[in-house]
DNA sequence: TTGTATGCGTTATCAC
DNA sequence: GTGATAACGCATACAA
């Protein structure tokens, strides 16, 4: 590798002392203008980039975000880290993300990475309840949010989210208007607050419409593809099987629809199947699938925003947004025709 | 924020010198025992964590490498970054990721930002042919791949790529031998090697086969959801319509897909689609895409032990490697049962 | 085995 | 307006 351009170099060549060089590249006001114009061409002769490492050592900055993702090819995180990635380049700002592929016995360790590097403050998109490292950053005046899921100890943490009980609730009685009672969920596993929220929002609205609740119809364990189809494709195999399923995000809706076509059952004549998340292929007439709209765009638009205010020191309160879901009918869901054998 | 703690206050603690701090946590191995415990205690106590930006500019490595990517919300560019996200860890390296959305005129700012921060490597998935950035880089000996897609000046460049001429040959092949004479060709425009390439494969499948090429068929745009629809949409309200569809990409497939549905045809009796790229959904029975697979995995991983290899200087050498791609025979593609109309 | 001193490439605070 | 010079927090050559 070619020896690197410095600040000397084209202090040199433009006859200046390397401070009047730093002065015109960070546009200072008392600059002579012949002076600027030669350091100008100077720096465009010798193709000269400031080194930003140095300059982040100098004054304590780093132009550089952290954006902890679950799984990148989950399309939910995928969406967000798209808009999160160009919304940050206007801010003049990169981002480092880490997926930490659901292994959240390195979570703490992840941010301790991004610490080390000296990002200016990270978003947190996938993180369990029981999360104390978050809070405890947070304490030390680090500008850190979490988006999607947030954690226990929520006094003392910023985080935008969507009101997942709400949302969970507006599917589950939209599946009930549709004269649906059998209607199983699936989730991963309550240690994370969207699972645990859309859980209780499932039990909310049974309860509320004088369902009894029957644990054989609910999932709630690791989303792997694989076990959630099988899970789906038992229970519709059952002789009194539920007559539509609550998946808790679209991405692992795609499981409930493969063991329903697995099974013979047309979607939505046999089978009633709701997401939540919003993905974008969901809305593909293909797939069609009826969900609850986390309204990504304007949560992630939003928590980069949050973020960058209290990097810059414009707000210093704590933020606490929580977002209202939306219900999107579309073509996976319809009127329960089954006879209703299970009472 | 309060003040960080850094290598002179562990020394302090310590009783020992910074440089020994150092020493320790570089694991030297002349460190008598008991400094090094005192050390490691002190780190502890002070909760300690090297300014790996100091680190940077000190020893002139940021372990940080820069991934270029079209638009991490289309799945093959997601099921990458996943890859390379996770074992770039294992590497101990973070990944700044840019997202370039498609919008090829920042390419050449967007690489140079991430010089400015100086990363150790780039690793670029998503340029034009005709960009000249990558091999003056490479001139310049900075460690550089490009991965998926490749530039025209490709003796001055390190490549990954699948051999995309070939798969197009066989996906369009595979639709040819079940008695399709009509292909119609979905893809994005010939400044990107990969549909350049894969446009060469299926114009010369056809002349191998003795099919005429006709433009009227063929897509060659941006490939936008909407865009994709309405023109296949148009081509299957043809008298004449094609019976099968090679879409060069998974993503768009589902367009083509989904204008199929709209009309009220049946895949893959009434129509075939085959795809390119095997993104995850692709294989879902719900979906059950034929399609023509990358090797993602293998090729992910590939560019990333390369990429570390140059940066290491272990391979000073040119790396130039084309994976053949397999062709995945799915649910989408079917007999021909139209009736030849059309010779 | 450990400490001292210097450098990495900037920014920022002084002088002049 | 501009030029020295001291940080920033580490690694490392050289001394001891």
């Amino acid at each position: 590798m070619k020896e690197r351009v410095n600040a000397y170099d084209v202090a040199k060549r433009a006859g200046v002392s390397q401070s009047t060089v730093s002065r015109v590249l960070n546009n200072y006001s008392h600059v002579k203008k012949s002076t600027r114009e030669r350091v100008l061409a100077a720096v465009d002769e010798l193709g000269f980039t400031p080194d930003e490492i140095a300059r982040s050592l100098a004054n304590n900055k780093t132009r550089t975000i952290g954006l902890i993702v679950g799984n990148i090819s989950n399309p939910f995180y995928a969406e967000t880290a798209h808009i999160i990635l160009r919304e940050a380049r206007d801010y003049d700002y990169d981002v480092i993300i880490v997926d930490t592929d659901s292994d959240e016995s390195s979570f703490d360790r992840s941010i301790q990475t991004l610490i080390g590097k000296r990002v200016d403050g990270i978003i947190v998109a996938s993180v369990r309840k029981d999360n104390k490292k978050i809070s405890e950053l947070f304490k030390l005046n680090f500008p850190i949010i979490c988006y999607n899921r947030k954690v226990d100890d929520d006094r003392n943490t910023n985080f935008v989210v969507v009101d997942n009980k709400q949302g969970a609730k507006m599917a589950v009685n939209h599946l009930i208007q549709l004269n649906h009672q059998r209607i199983a969920y699936i989730s991963g596993p309550c240690t994370y607050s969207t699972f645990n929220d859309r859980f209780l929002g499932y039990q909310s609205a049974l309860k509320e419409n004088g369902i009894d609740y029957d644990k054989r119809l609910v999932y709630q364990n690791e989303l792997s593809f694989d076990k959630v189809f099988q899970f789906s494709l038992d229970l519709m195999r059952n002789q009194n099987r539920p007559t539509s399923f609550f998946a808790s995000t679209d991405h692992i809706a795609l499981a409930v629809m493969d063991a329903a076509a697995q099974n013979g059952l047309h979607i939505p004549y046999d089978i009633s199947i709701i997401g939540f998340d919003n993905i974008d292929i969901a809305s593909s007439p293909y797939i069609g699938l009826s969900t609850i709209s986390q309204q990504k765009k304007k949560m992630a638009s939003l928590v980069l925003k949050e973020l960058i205010a209290i990097i810059d020191k414009k707000s210093d309160q704590l933020i606490q947004i929580t977002l209202e879901p939306e219900l999107l009918i579309r073509k996976s869901t319809g009127m329960n025709t089954q006879i209703r054998n299970n009472r």
